[in-house]
Order: C-alpha cells, then structure tokens, then sequence
DNA sequence: TTTGTCTGCCC
DNA sequence: ATTCTGC
DNA sequence: GCAGAATGGGCAGACAAA
C-alpha cells in the first residue's frame, strides 16, 4: 500500500498529467505542475520533467524508440484479443486518438482487466522499459515487450507510456516553456534565466536537474552542443512600414544548417538538432582544414552544381544518406551558405544586433574563404519585390527580411525574421474523399482528398483523379459547413475513410507542382492547403490534368540564374 | 533476392 | 513546411 | 504576438513478406 502512494510512481505522474490536460488555462496547468514537482527529489524531479517535455529519452540522448503509430496499434488490437483493421481503426477515428483508443478499450474490455496487474513502477524503471524498446530492433519484438508493460501499468499510465515513446510534446497544451514557468515558480528564479540554460543544455532534464539543486550557473555553452534555431514568421506585408530598419537576403530552399569548428574538429547539426554530419562529409572536410577558431555558423546547405542552386529535390537524395559513395557526391554537390554567427572564440555572439554578427561572419567569410549568404540594404516596398524576383531567378523560395538590431532570438519565432514567399498557383479542384482527423478533429471529417478532373482524357476511364490531400486553411466555421455538407454525398465508406460524390469544389493553393510517376495523376503538389471552398462553383468548373501539366511545364521552362551578373551568396576565392 | 510497409526527418 | 486558434 | 495543434509530400533506411 504504501508502495502505492510513493511520489516517484509512474502511475501517480500520468494522473497528475491527465488533470493537466483537463484542465483549462496555462496558469492553472502549470500551478497544479508545480504543486507535483515541489514534491519530488531531484533526480526523480528531473525524470518527471523531461518525460512531460521531451518523452521517454531526453532530447540529447540521441536515442528513439522507433515504433511507429501502426507497429503500436497492431500491438494493441493483438493484447485486447480484436481486430485491428475492424475494431481499433474505427475505434481511433471515433476518439481521434490512437493513446486514447488504447486507453478506453484497456479499461473496458475484460479480457485486457484479467491480464492487468498493477506493478507501480517507478519513474526510472519506466525509462529502463522505454530502453529496452529502443534497443529491440524487430517490430514483432517491440510489440511484445510493449505488451508486457502493458499488462503491468493501468489503462491510463499505458496511454501515457505510449506518448512518451514519441519524441517531444504529451499534447497536453503543456510544453516545455510551462514545466520551465513551473519550475522558475518553484525555485523562485526567473523565467528567462531559465530558459537560458535550458537552451544551453539543450534538455529539460537538465536544466531541471540544475535548477533544483541551485547550480543553473553551471549551465555553459559548450562548442559541439547545438542550440535551437532562431525561426521566420511569414510576412503580413502590410505590417512592415519601415523596411530600412530591415535588411534582406535570399530564402534558400535547402536545408537548416548549424555548423560547429575548432581547428580540424567540425561538426554539422540539423533544424531539429541531429547530428548530419555523415551526410555531408565534403563539408566537414572542406571547413577542417581551414583551421578555424572556435565558431557556431548558421546556414543553409544547397545542391549547387555548374554555378546553379539546383531543386531541394535534388538535396533530397543526399539529406538521408549516411555513407554517401563519391558517385553520389559528384553528382549532387553541395555548399554550406552561412548567413549568421551565433558564438566566436571565447563568447556567445546571440545577444549582438543582426549588424554586429554581420560584420563578425563577413570578417570570417573573407578570411576562412567560405560562402555567405549576399545581403541588401532595403528602403521600399518596390526594391523588396524586385529582389523577390531575382531571388525566384536564382531558384530560391523567396526573401527573408531580418531586423538590422535584433539579437538572434534561438529557438523562437518572432517578427524579426520574415519570410516573404509567393504561393506558385492555385487550382480547383473536388473533394472525392474525406477522412476522420485525430485530436480536436477527432470524430470529425478534416482531412480531404482533393481531384481534377479527367472527365475529357483519353489516358484515363475516371472523371476525376486524387491530385493531393488536405487539411488546412480552412477555419473552424468552415470546418463545420464542410461536415455538413459532406454528409450529404457520401457514396462509400472504408474504415475511416468517406468516398463522397464530388460535389464540393475548393481552390486549393500550394508552392509547387512536382512530377510523381508514382500517383495515378504522375503529380503531386507541394504544401497544398484550402484557399478557399467555392460554394459557388460545381463540378463542371474543376481544373483539368492538362491544366496542372500546363502548369508544371510553364513553370520547368523557367531557367534557374547562374550565380554570375547576380549572387544569392558570396564566395571569396 | 526482391518488393512492400513502416518510420523518421527534411521541407 | 502551412494554417488557424487560444491565451 | 506567440505558442501549440493538426496535418501535407518525398526521400532513405530498416525491417517484413514474398
């Protein structure tokens, strides 16, 4: 009994969590999580923590579980003795959630009741069990072992236990920045204090661990840690009034890149922080022997072959490979386009306005001989779009306009980066089907599979084909109209899955047409979203294929700029 | 061996 | 990546 | 003004099935 009531039992953290999730308003979540955390010792505070923010394994571990949402599912109809593709799927479209569905038939369903009982493990016993999934490499493993842990948590603590084996948020509307306000409540510090060093750390955990035995001070940037990413808001052009407190550049369509050297050490981190070094082992070398002093770059890395950055499909193909043969580098080589320095010798450089850390990577630039991005002085509306329009030349995605005296504001996104983009077209097109979505959606038709038409194609029987899916861009009103309409033309179910009579037509915008030999329609559209539903027009005004393959060649026949009378960056030689 | 499915991680 | 919503 | 939630396509790699 008294085992039972122990504040390091996993099963008394995932009741604490539940009540936060059902609770409304940050500030009541995050007191009722500090009433739990004050209670606990440090290491158990430090578990309690990161399973909240970061899941079973802390964000610097490296480590995953690798278990995917139908390895669990299958998992989980296969405990609870019923059929996945029937019962569970249906289930899941019903709660919107596979944890929840877990969750509901763990407590309902005898058969699950008489093989549960409780072991009241403790929080570092459950990280041994998350463990053990990680390092089991065969599906049919993991799910037993998961099976087995199963049977020794209640209904409630399995649904958390699965959560925790994904990466980051419990979805809970309770996020690293409200254990941080949590804790700075706790031990009375302040909040930006602390998220200081949870940058510098790069984990809840550890910064947890350091807050509570008041050593935060020991929290350092340490060369080789990489630290989040300073993110763009997209442009509301008409908010930007004075454009000379901007400055411009290019947007490259290639990948985040935060590069880390000493001397012959460098080391390549992406936009979520893995380590991608392997993947681009000319880059590493190519900065390791330039000797440089202790430097945080960051950048973009780009596919660029005969003096032209090339497509972000091409990037591709290399993004992944972790031991690329010399084939594969010869044929997509790359560049790494600094535009921006976040520590240089002995000190962080974060906290220096945009012009400072200008000066310091132009500095670096010219006597290291590495590409930075090029930078333009703007004053209006006008010259911003005429760079825009060089920009799309050089086959780039469009502008960022970053504030001239903003400090580099890592790991979130404010207004002083913006990106300007241009959605490359729309469309209209007819919804053929619509799926349940899962959380808030749940229950609900959110998700839609959008088609043209083919009506007069020799190539195809159908009048329609599938062109690509969509969930967004609509607002919550007309997310509602949608379902209403949509229950009158359903044809068809499978499972989760309505086939409707097409009937409802929607503009559907996105950035790009790709060819995609794969789909029946052989293109697929890039960042699609709803423009707008167009209630106002029927079947018969739908785009046709011959339309979309107009498009994309319209588009392929626009020759990408070679870096020569005009430069998206600057190469010293 | 070959082909298909699932997963993670880029955008 | 994108978008909308809630705080 | 910002964080959070819910979702898109495409690629390589790991494992499963044929």
């Amino acid at each position: 009994m008294s085992k039972q009531k122990a504040v390091d039992n996993f099963e008394r953290w995932a009741q604490l969590v539940q009540s936060i999730a059902e609770t409304r308003g940050s500030n009541a979540k995050i007191e009722l999580c500090a009433n739990y955390l004050a209670q606990l010792s440090p290491s158990q505070l430090a578990l309690a923590c990161q399973y909240m923010g970061e899941g079973a394994f802390s964000n610097i571990s490296g480590k995953r579980a690798s278990i995917g949402s139908r390895t669990i599912g299958m998992a989980a109809a296969d405990y609870c003795k019923i059929d996945y593709d029937i019962v569970f799927k249906a289930c899941r479209t019903a709660t919107g959630s596979s944890t929840e569905t877990i969750q509901r038939l763990f407590e309902n369903l005898t058969e699950t009741r008489q093989k549960n009982i409780l072991r009241h493990w403790d929080l570092a016993h459950i990280s041994e069990l998350a463990e053990k999934l990680a390092q089991t490499r065969a599906r049919k493993d993991k799910q037993r072992i998961l099976t087995r842990i199963w049977s020794g948590l209640s209904p409630l603590a399995s649904k958390y236990f699965v959560r925790l084996l994904s990466q980051g948020s419990l979805r809970i509307g309770f996020e690293s920045r409200s254990i941080l306000q949590a804790l700075a409540k706790i031990y009375e510090v302040d909040y930006e204090q602390l998220r200081y060093a949870h940058m510098l750390t790069g984990s809840i955990a550890k910064t947890a661990e350091l807050v509570s035995t008041h050593s935060l001070d020991q929290a350092q940037f340490k060369l080789f840690n990489p630290i989040a990413f300073m993110l763009a808001a997209p442009i509301q052009s008409r908010s930007v009034k004075d454009w000379d407190t901007f400055i411009a550049e290019e947007k490259f369509d290639g990948m985040r890149c935060q590069l880390h050297a000493y001397g012959s050490k460098v080391e390549l981190f992406s936009r979520d922080l893995n380590v991608v070094s392997n993947q681009f082992p000319e880059l590493v070398d190519s900065f390791a022997i330039k000797d440089l002093p202790p430097v945080v770059l960051d950048g973009e890395i780009c596919v660029f072959r005969e003096s032209i950055i090339q497509p972000f499909q091409d990037l591709q193909k290399r993004m992944g490979v972790k031991k690329p043969t010399q084939a594969l580098l010869s044929k997509y080589p790359v560049v790494f386009i600094g535009y921006d320095v976040l520590f240089l010798e002995r000190e962080s450089t974060v906290k220096q306005p945009l012009t400072q850390r200008r000066i310091s990577i132009e500095k670096l630039s010219k006597t290291y001989k590495f590409p930075i991005s090029s930078q333009h002085a703007v004053s209006s509306k006008k010259q911003v779009e005429q760079l825009f329009e060089q920009a799309l030349a050089h086959g780039n995605e469009g502008l960022m306009l970053k504030q001239k005296n903003a400090p580099y504001s890592f790991g979130e996104r404010k207004n002083h980066w913006l990106k300007v983009k241009q959605p490359s077209g729309s469309i209209d097109t007819v919804i053929l089907y619509a799926q349940a979505g899962s959380g808030k959606r749940g229950g609900s038709y959110s998700d839609f599979t959008l088609g043209v038409s083919v009506k007069n194609d020799a190539r195809y029987e159908e009048e329609f084909i599938p062109i690509g899916k969509a969930y967004g861009g609509y607002t919550d009103q007309e997310w509602k109209q949608l379902n209403k309409a949509i229950k009158g033309c359903i044809i068809n179910r499978f499972g989760p899955t309505a086939q409707l009579h097409p009937e409802i037509v929607v503009e559907l915008e996105f950035e790009a047409i790709q060819p995609n030999p794969r789909t029946k329609a052989k293109y697929t559209l890039r960042f699609p979203r709803f423009k707008a539903i167009r209630w106002d027009l029927s079947p018969s005004d739908v785009d046709s294929l011959e339309h979309v393959e107009m498009l994309f060649e319209e588009h392929q026949s626009k020759k990408r700029n070679p870096q020569k009378s005009s430069h998206s960056f600057l190469k010293p030689e």
